[in-house]
DNA sequence: TTGGGTTGTCTAGATAAATAGACAACTTGA
DNA sequence: TCAAGTTGTCTATTTATCTAGACAACCCAA
């Protein structure tokens, strides 16, 4: 349960009530609040974190309105649950089956694709030496909730055909296999996370200033020549990313 | 370089000068300002964001508080660079080697030990079986920078002398080979990404509200025997989680 | 040297957020 | 049934943030 020092709010750019209701986000998803679990009451919180009432009310219906928490009038408010998906990433890491045993309907959206010059260091990384870039943007939403965006990054001259087939297929794996490849593996990936911009807020259903697990990675093929570069925006209210460690036997 | 809609600011609990000063650090160290690089005009800026002058030099102000820009006057801001380090996370993961061979002079710190009953989900992965766990806080950092704090589990029973081994090595590795333990291995790690708590924004000098990503594993000895259930917050502005992916060779 | 463009600083006013208090509507358990 | 405790709603006030305009201090290239 919270019991964290007053919010300290000089002017940090957030208001009272967003730094409350981001901590009680914590308390429910760090598992201190559980499903059906009365939050404290509005008396208590305004108390506890050195504020009014209203701010802290505030802060409680920005999460009832996500779907976290619902009040009931004469007797509290109560956690109503919320669903963290894992996100696998490993070796073999696949978008289409790391979430699939999780959720019921997911799909894959191709929203724009472009052929360009990419950026020197993804170009490096591609190895494109001058050749050109096939540059695809996807959403993923699984069982009614936005979970990601993704940039892909392809090279042009190996795979002319990614962005017909990616859209239709909707899946990489398929696309790729449809171009003749039928295994790639995980080569490096980066971690990091930050606020999301206006757009990737829009496109995942957050409020603005919400957070991005943001993944860079590369895939190749199992000889180590570079086949996609991508860039994967988590909303982190709704994923965690599952390392893989496979044991050195 | 920024080239976004307006900030969207309609009761987000984000000030327009935060959401701004989130979107060019975004442009900073998504490398699309470099060190050196002058900053578009608070005026440009001003107009790009539908913001007035003043809220633009406020955002911006809290970037050079951060060491990220410079501002002269009579000729722009400019990017002063930034060093984000990477921590690898792999099947042997260490603190003590990860950010070791990028910056100078790192210490670790133990804030505090305390021997607790263990919350139920951490007990059962470390099957502690009734027996009683210690718990340690930590925190690291590296040239003059916090990199992250941690929240150490151990078995009493296994590891009673682990404090103030720890205490005096400084380091998990260390402290675990004066109890014998000459081998560990990663077995799981789940990453995810949320808004620092007061504490957190204190201990790693964060402005409130900051990110942290947050990391939550586990580390057996090789046969698979739990030794250590940790739970890391790195500052997210600071640090990029370098995930290994052995070869299956 | 000069003029245009840049950041730094000041004043004032408008808008939004937080505080303060009161009371109604409702739930729950004694 | 009743009393205590809870959320919902309203008004008013204070405080913080954002806007607006003006001008000084400074840099740099023509």
């Amino acid at each position: 349960m919270t019991d964290r020092a007053p919010v300290a709010r000089s002017s940090s750019g957030y208001s009272a009530w967003r730094l409350i209701s981001e901590e009680l986000r914590l308390d429910i998803d760090g598992g201190r609040l559980h499903t059906g679990d009365r939050l404290p009451t509005e008396n208590v919180l305004a108390e506890r974190f050195g504020v009014n009432r209203h701010t802290a009310r505030q802060a409680i219906a920005a999460l009832a309105e996500e779907g976290l928490v619902e009040s009931r009038r004469g007797s509290g408010t109560f956690v109503t649950g919320q669903a963290v998906r894992l996100h696998r990433i490993g070796l073999r890491t696949r978008m289409t089956t790391s979430l699939g045993d999780q959720g019921p309907s997911s799909t894959n959206r191709v929203l724009h694709s472009a052929i360009e010059d990419a950026p020197s260091e993804i170009a490096r990384r591609l190895r494109l030496d001058g050749s050109r870039a096939i540059r695809i943007e996807t959403t993923r939403s699984t069982g009614g909730q936005q979970i990601s965006v993704s940039t892909h990054w392809f090279d042009l001259e190996r795979l002319p055909d990614i962005a017909t087939t990616l859209r239709r297929t909707g899946s990489v794996t398929a696309a790729l296999h449809a171009s003749g490849i039928d295994d790639y593996v995980r080569a490096s990936t980066v971690v990091g996370a930050r606020h999301a911009t206006a757009t990737e807020s829009e496109l995942l259903a957050l409020g603005p200033g919400a957070i991005v697990l943001v993944t860079e990675a590369l895939d190749t093929l199992p000889g180590g020549t570079p086949l996609q570069h991508v860039v994967t925006r988590f909303a982190a209210q709704r994923v965690r990313l599952d390392i893989e460690h496979p044991r050195a036997d």
